[in-house]
DNA sequence: AATTCATATGATTTCTTTTTCATATTACCA
DNA sequence: TGGTAATATGAAAAAGAAATCATATGAATT
């Protein structure tokens, strides 16, 4: 029986992008620019994390090209650079779902989503 | 404009999970436990991890139930409990391909699996 | 041009995760 | 029953990630 196991890079580039979201600001930020572009003040605000917290993070992100700035004025909006990586975050979330579901045992819906 | 967070107890979960996937053992583990139960002998073999440090692994992946123990006489065998973690792991894999081939400017497909 | 606002960056500190080491447990075998 | 093979576990050490602090940069405003 031949057994298979992951190829060292792509084992690697795979570690890599599961680090990136196992970090709750970070699975923030991406969530967010889903839905629109906010500048830094504004994902400070949303997220209340620190000035320079937040720039690293964001800087995570951006080595790794998964969002890009814009400057605009004073402010520097961020956008998603590529969307595909929407798809591994659903798939994280859906997971939590089936997780969330499977342990709540008082039969109550888990409510997912957060208005602000 | 309404603008959506993840929820808190949702979002806890989603980072646990994409922490768990952010380790190359643990990615492999789940991977060949799809294909087939092994012992932590043979994991170890397969995987070239030091005895302790790959029961720390598995125990990890046990806490988060992704997986469940069997002894058959001295040997205890691992199995997925879970089978729902591999649409999340394909997922981030599937981003791996998407990235390893956006990255691969020789025109090389790039090999996907190893047998061994 | 000096000041202020928004953001970035490097270095240091703090926190978390992983590995290692020593030892424990459990089952098998002589 | 004593020994050994397979696995687990707790504590300590080592490595890695995140937060913090101080300072830098760049654009707007006075």
């Amino acid at each position: 029986m031949t057994t298979r196991l992951i190829h060292p890079a792509k084992l690697d580039e795979a570690v890599k992008i599961a680090k990136l979201l196992g970090n709750k600001t970070r699975i923030q930020i991406l969530y967010l620019l889903e839905q629109q572009q906010f500048n830094v003040t504004e994902l400070q605000e949303i997220l209340h994390v620190e000035q320079s917290s937040l720039s690293h993070q964001l800087k995570e992100l951006r080595d790794y090209q998964l969002i890009s700035q814009q400057r605009v004025g004073k402010s520097v909006y961020y956008q998603l650079t590529d969307p595909h990586i929407l798809a591994t975050m659903d798939a994280i979330l859906a997971h939590t779902d089936h997780v969330l579901q499977g342990r709540a045992h008082d039969g109550q819906p888990v409510d997912v989503d957060q208005e602000i």
